[in-house]
DNA sequence: CTTTCATTTCGATATTTATCGAAATGTTGG
DNA sequence: CCAACATTTCGATAAATATCGAAATGAAAG
């Protein structure tokens, strides 16, 4: 992963709506959810979500299809998994992790 | 974690420096490293660079301590763990996630 | 093909953010 | 104490971002 896309992935979850819709799409799962009912159940208007919504997925984060009428949007697990990968990256300079705390991420 | 913390973390990375930053220190351990080394390492000037460390130690994701004349900064690697927790939260609805690509993460 | 519906684009404004040199702070060593 | 050093704060400017109503787009249903 490159450094451009990871900063691009971060400031896209970097905002409260962004990431208030994200994990909405995250416990979604597959199904995904609409972009109204997800600006319902955020309580933010629909320009405004929309505004947001590119974003996420302008960044790799959430993918969109056509369903009917409706546009909806599902989490892209993997991107996901890439941009956690990349933060953790030869932690404590690889060749076994020496904090406690970072070993559930930092293994493998 | 409280969805402002989680924002708060993110915008900190969500910087090509201080994502620079942030992965130094994630590969640095618990050592650390002086913020002149940091900013050498990353041909920023030191003034910007206290800013945008600054903004990292604010959010939790590193702290500060005195050794010497220097400054030493290290990564909380337990606030990364909750960072990336809150993100995936209650993945695909709990109760055991149909997402392959996302078991990794989702899981326990 | 026209109406209805879901969503996006536009436009204008307000807020936040990044940048970096110069000056200030605070620490150490002699 | 004074000099050297590491880092932060200040200040001013430039750039990016969030907001939301109104209008535009585009697909589907009758």
């Amino acid at each position: 992963m490159k450094a451009n896309q990871a900063v691009d992935a971060l400031s896209a979850l970097a905002q409260d709506h962004r990431l208030a819709a994200f994990r909405l799409l995250v416990q979604a799962g597959t199904e995904g959810m609409a972009a109204g009912q997800i600006a319902e159940a955020l309580g933010v208007p629909n320009s405004s979500l929309s505004f947001h919504l590119a974003q996420l997925a302008e960044s790799g984060l959430v993918h969109q299809r056509r369903e009917g009428r409706s546009l909806i949007y599902t989490a892209d697990f993997t991107a996901m998994g890439n941009l956690v990968d990349y933060l953790t990256e030869n932690c404590c300079g690889g060749a076994g992790c020496d904090v406690p705390a970072a070993e559930a991420l930092c293994e493998d």
